[in-house]
DNA sequence: GACTTTAATTAAAACGTTTTTATTGCCAGG
DNA sequence: CCTGGCAATAAAAACGTTTTAATTAAAGTC
């Protein structure tokens, strides 16, 4: 590797000129900046970003850390929580950390299930700023975040004390309840998310919020929960026909849900959408592929991402600016999981 | 942030002391590292990895890139390449990396689009080697990673220069044709992947040698190809149908496009496993939650990441071994998309 | 008791940058 | 012919570690 002392040699100046030149200074002669980017490109010199970093003080990199609701690994094989959410956000916080000079380093291990300490990320000291995705299980979280003074924002979830971007979960499931009746339907069922979730409590007033627009009655019977994958699903729609329950309709609190639910009925010989109509949340890629490809409601990952990446960025630049809440107005896709109900 | 020195002061000792007691160098007496170790822990420090790295020259930190074959984003809202194969892989790396002390940085943006070039993470020299996940689309690349020397190890595809881990895909496809006969198939279409992907060209070798093996002419019209997508996937099954062919067992290049398959099918009334069966690979999450579940041949993508990560950390260890190719045998999972043909 | 070993600690150099301050040479102004 | 001022460059300090070499103190050895 070569150093900035090897180009000053080539270029016949000292270590400071290469540093100016190389960084723009418009105090050095365009001539011997010339001269010492030729040096610099013919010994391929890439500045030490250690060195770099250890008088900048900044790491022009920020770290993504993954927290989940539940870590089920039991192997029921339909059970894996389906962690595309991550996955799909991903490439947009990627795009906006590039554009921006930054690389991404991610923790996505859940490896540091000791709750008392913040992840590893945050006490390493190689990032500038940690985005931190999925639901916050430990309450104490937020305030250890808040503590370590490291720019921090909140995707996907909510705290007064950090900055924070999520979609309106409410919002969410009443679209989804508005569009059903408008299809027609007046039986609606819903498979919320597990209590542990921040989420299901929105969501679940979302739900009746939808219901009463519309002068419909809340039918306790019709709700049931499950964890986040499809075999909670499976279960969660087990419990409800077992109950006697054979709902027309059924909004599912995520779309894995909603998977696993149509997996039973079909074992039923129950099919979407010519025996029940679904709308989901989240929209990944498994409503996208799924047959028939799921109506659902779209987080917005794409969006979110973006914005999460911004909102970091600008902490990082404003230590101390107030914290924000940004909340997405999610967005109904229509694809064939829905039928009009005469 | 409380440095080496604050801790010295506090400990009553050298900084030369501290670095030795934290390192676990045994040349202190055990009192002065318990009084070290307690400094350290009151002022809560951490080492400067910046600084530490200048020294050592490790980084402590490994790279993920993602290169996939075609990046297609068309908005065909089925089209969306599912990148979920290096989602599902990553985890495992992380799993890997992160036992070991390394942490993961990831650059799965293909924004380095210049194909002249290598990927930004080899020349940062922010990692200490890297992971390289996908297709190879670039003949030169090879050559040019050999040349930067920087640990690097291939998974998913396959080069003489370098270290390398994948399925053999011969045999996935070998397995399905195996399966599906064994199943009582006896006229077995093929949707392979692009030419431009090399892994196309020993699919199409396996199936080959499958349908060899049980006797079976090899029928040209039979197969057919499309691009790693669900869109590409329901076109190459229109092409076929098209064509007047209407088989009773399909393979797929990979799951998605076997879903795509079997959603031009649907649309021609046509369902599975009642009208057709058929076999993907990869086995991720979208085999999983298919509806029916697919059954399909595992690319061994948790086996994969894992040897890919040991691979490179021994590559880390050892520059001048010798270069590796490791071929996994993959698996077959059989789900619910064949039925037994009379 | 002088001399060598050994154990524990410290001093100092090095890592490769950026950045602040100092130095140089040159030119204009008086 | 000096003197300020300016433009360009260079010197030097600093960033926070690790590591090698040096120092000190204690303990053996004969």
């Amino acid at each position: 590797m070569s150093t900035i002392k090897n180009v000053a040699k080539e270029a016949g100046v000292s270590i400071s000129t290469v540093s100016l030149a190389l960084n723009g200074s418009k105090a050095v002669k365009e001539e011997t900046r010339r001269r010492v980017v030729a040096a610099a490109r013919k010994l391929s010199y890439t500045p030490n970003p250690n060195a770099r970093s250890l008088v900048t003080k900044k790491n022009l990199v920020i770290g993504v850390v993954r927290c989940t609701d539940d870590i089920s690994d039991s192997a029921y094989g339909f059970d894996s929580t389906v962690d595309t959410y991550l996955a799909e956000m991903l490439k947009s916080i990627e795009q906006g950390s590039f554009t921006a000079g930054y690389s991404l380093m991610v923790d996505w291990s859940e490896t540091y299930t000791d709750k008392s300490e913040l992840p590893p990320m945050f006490q390493q000291g190689k990032v500038d700023g940690v985005l931190m995705v999925g639901g916050i299980i430990n309450e104490k979280l937020p305030e250890m975040i808040a503590r370590s003074a490291i720019p921090t924002v909140l995707v996907g979830s909510r705290s007064a004390m950090l900055d924070c971007v999520d979609t309106s979960y409410r919002a969410a499931i009443r679209m989804a309840v508005e569009y059903l009746v408008e299809m027609g339907h007046r039986e609606i069922a819903f498979i919320n998310g597990p209590d542990t979730s921040q989420t299901s409590a929105q969501k679940l007033q979302g739900y009746r919020e939808g219901l009463q627009k519309a002068g419909l009655p809340f039918n306790e019977a019709l709700v049931s929960k499950s964890n986040f994958s499809g075999y909670g699903g499976y279960t969660a729609m087990r419990g409800l026909v077992e109950k006697g329950i054979g709902p027309k309709a059924l909004i599912a609190a995520v779309d894995c849900i909603a998977l696993g639910a149509l997996r039973y009925l079909s074992e039923r010989s129950l099919y979407c959408p010519r025996d029940i109509s679904v709308v989901g949340f989240e929209d990944g890629i498994l409503a996208e592929y799924a047959l028939p490809p799921l109506t659902t409601v779209s987080a917005q990952k794409h969006e979110l991402g973006k914005r999460a990446c911004k909102m970091l960025l600008g902490r990082i630049a404003e230590p101390d600016a107030p914290h924000q809440l940004v909340l997405l107005e999610p967005k109904l896709v229509v694809r064939e999981s829905v039928r009009r109900w005469e």
